[in-house]
DNA sequence: CACTTTACTTGACGTCGGTTCAACAACGGG
DNA sequence: CCCGTTGTTGAACCGACGTCAAGTAAAGTG
């Protein structure tokens, strides 16, 4: 009902601190609810500002949704960074193991980054599909910098199809894995290193 | 601008008629648009009625996009229904071409029928969820009939979660496919099937 | 051809959430 | 302590959803 912080003393932070602390409502409240049933207001009220200042920081609510999606992503990127030089089954290991960090330790900007797939616009979605191409870029050259799968991988036309498979594959898994953990985070990321060496194995 | 039939004759169909076309029509553009970009307005006027008529057969918005949801899904479950006492590595092919020629020709259902998965509510997402869990109760027991893999199938936990996350591999293949046909119908038959076996293999 | 039924239209209205904007107030420098 | 900068507010506007009562006309029925 009332703002987080009492309203006795009305906080006045720097812009990048308050786009910072909308950003961070709003990654929940978009996991939590599909996106028309957020109301910016409910986001100003959590955040303990008024309506007019979220318009102020972003244009539009779809704007608002894509800057959330926008730096889930680059948070995302960012933490799951490929290692070169290591042989692709053990740096696929490794890198899983990181993702699924990342997607436990960030799972309400998780959920709220693969709303974008569905329910986004042109613009959010344009973010969207930037980030999981890079994400099959990273793929890709993870798996043609290893002699045991590169030399077969430009021969192929179906490779970047598979991979883009395979992240949803791994998104869904994670989802599901998110709602109830009845697996182990060992399990989950065996049976999603198994699926990609199963798509692109000949 | 106009009707689509002339304005001249104004056309009496039956309830069950005018529901239908009313369908069709939402799926058309559920499967352009995102939810909010589609005006229940902008379905009548190309349906060639008022925008009352709707909301005489649909109580809200919602529930027209929920009823355009299950009709898909209803008409998606008949057109893949299991053949029994075939081989699972048989009957996959099979069922996947069949799943294909579905995509193909009902591509606008197919599209606005995922739409669901991020952009419902939770009257929407419990008609989609359903319909999700029939396909992978079919394909489990499918699975199960088979010698091959039918035994091992229930000793291992991470199989339902490995069904869904096929599903979404799936799912997500015929979506870019649609989008651009860059690869044969087999090509992207033989990826899913490949897809599957792979995951559920030891 | 009357008569009934019922699909369908019309248009005005209330509501609610997104969006705009002029004014306000908290901080920082002089 | 005053003043400009700028984070912030509150209220009004708009457009789409949803309601409703009264009426219109197309089909079936005798």
């Amino acid at each position: 009902m009332a703002a987080n912080q009492g309203e006795r003393t009305r906080r006045r932070l720097s812009t990048e601190e308050r786009k910072e602390q909308l950003l961070t409502v709003g990654a929940r409240l978009f996991s939590e609810n599909p996106y028309d049933e957020v109301w910016i207001e409910q986001v100003a009220e959590i955040a303990g500002v008024s309506r007019g200042l979220l318009y102020h920081y972003f244009p539009t609510k779809r704007d608002f949704f894509a800057a959330v999606v926008e730096r889930e992503s680059e948070r995302m990127l960012r933490m799951t960074a490929a290692v070169p030089g290591v042989p692709a089954r053990e740096q696929l290991a490794v890198a899983l193991d990181t993702y699924l960090e990342y997607v436990h330790t960030h799972a309400h900007g998780y959920r709220a980054f693969h709303r974008a797939d569905a329910a986004g616009d042109q613009t959010v979605r344009r973010v969207y599909q930037r980030a999981l191409a890079a994400q099959e870029r990273q793929i890709l050259v993870a798996l043609a910098a290893d002699p045991e799968f590169g030399p077969a991988l430009g021969e192929r036309a179906d490779v970047k199809l598979a991979v883009r498979g395979w992240l949803a594959f791994t998104t869904a898994v994670c989802l599901e894995w998110l709602r109830g953990p009845e697996l182990s985070r060992e399990q989950v990321r065996d049976l999603c290193a198994r699926a990609l060496l199963g798509v692109i194995a000949p």
